[in-house]
DNA sequence: GTAACTATTTATCATATGATAAATTCAATC
DNA sequence: GATTGAATTTATCATATGATAAATAGTTAC
């Protein structure tokens, strides 16, 4: 749990009080490579955070796998539009290496928003984040090309590209795996 | 700033302490259409309720226009890029129609946040939505055709398409003003 | 109400990406 | 370490969208 409360406090420090009351609705788990933390139709009632290894968020459209989002080690991952809203969500997690994450409870965390004024700032100021880089990719699926898109995300995230699979990255960028592949061959 | 307080009413109640004090770091304000509310360059400090007609934010790539959002009575609008990371935006608010905002001052309105948790948590909830369909709208980018863009956002939002030039529609799906104008026309 | 300007449509041609299939390389399992 | 299956690349053809230009429709200002 040491890691996550070092990283916590470089978003925004909270109290030794606060801290506690996170660590005892947080639990830690693991996940071998390939399976999945979240099935689709699930609601999501879990904030994660990985220590250790890439997760992944995935939906089907018209039965073809898409790739959302990836997170690494020290991000936050949850699926928001079944969290903030209560529904089953349509996309699912799944762990692209082995994976050590940290699991909130977000029932019990929205909870201790009332006597933990600091712990909302801190999990506001992660939304914020969160929505900063959103915005930012919808301006680069917006007007970039296909190329254009995959060399701000080489120079953006190098790791990205070592340690997740071709095939996620194409639907990630919004195009499809063998069109990644010419793209990377055209050099 | 009835219809203000009333609206945010509907998102998350606040008490009457913390609407006196919203109030007071909020002003109206009022634009003519096709005027700039705020300008590329400068860094964001206002987060404006729309009361009434409608804005976009814009950017240019390449010397082109590009639309990136829209905002109707009864929303909130604000460079988020600028205002949590307080650097410069590279984006504009344009008034589309003649229009009536609230401005509220983003400085003061955070230091509020100590002392009135319940405005803390109302914007974090607006946040909250606003993230959401920021996802969903990526998701749309991701591996829609430009028809099905166009013909969701028709289905979705039908006004749109009668108060705002094609143009800016155009450039928020991701194409050009002539592709629009063509797949208005295959019908 | 006309002139000037802007927005929208239509047309033509060029190109990036999709779809499909096959070849190759890589990785996992026994 | 050979077999099997998965990931990636390469090739071919089809198509949606871009770029450009010109025509038409609509709006604004005097």
């Amino acid at each position: 749990m040491l890691e996550f409360l070092r990283h916590i406090e470089t978003i925004y420090p909270i109290s030794s009080k606060s801290e506690e009351a996170l660590v005892a609705i947080s639990k830690e788990h693991e996940y071998k490579k390939g399976t999945n933390v979240q099935d689709i139709g699930h609601t999501c009632k879990t904030i994660y955070f990985v220590k250790s290894g890439v997760v992944r968020v995935y939906y089907y459209k018209d039965a073809i796998d898409i790739t959302e989002s990836f997170e690494f080690e020290n991000a936050f991952v949850a699926r928001a539009e079944s969290l903030f809203t209560g529904k089953p969500s349509q996309k699912a997690i799944e762990a692209i290496e082995d994976t050590t994450m940290i699991a909130i409870d977000s029932y019990r965390l929205f909870n201790l928003f009332d006597n933990h004024p600091d712990l909302e700032r801190l999990f506001r100021k992660i939304i914020e984040s969160s929505y900063v880089s959103t915005v930012q990719r919808i301006e680069s699926l917006q007007f970039n090309t296909a190329e254009e898109r995959y060399k701000s995300l080489l120079k953006a995230s190098p790791n990205v590209l070592k340690r997740i699979p071709l095939k996620y990255i194409a639907s990630y960028l919004g195009i499809t795996q063998v069109s990644l592949s010419r793209i990377r061959g055209a050099k």
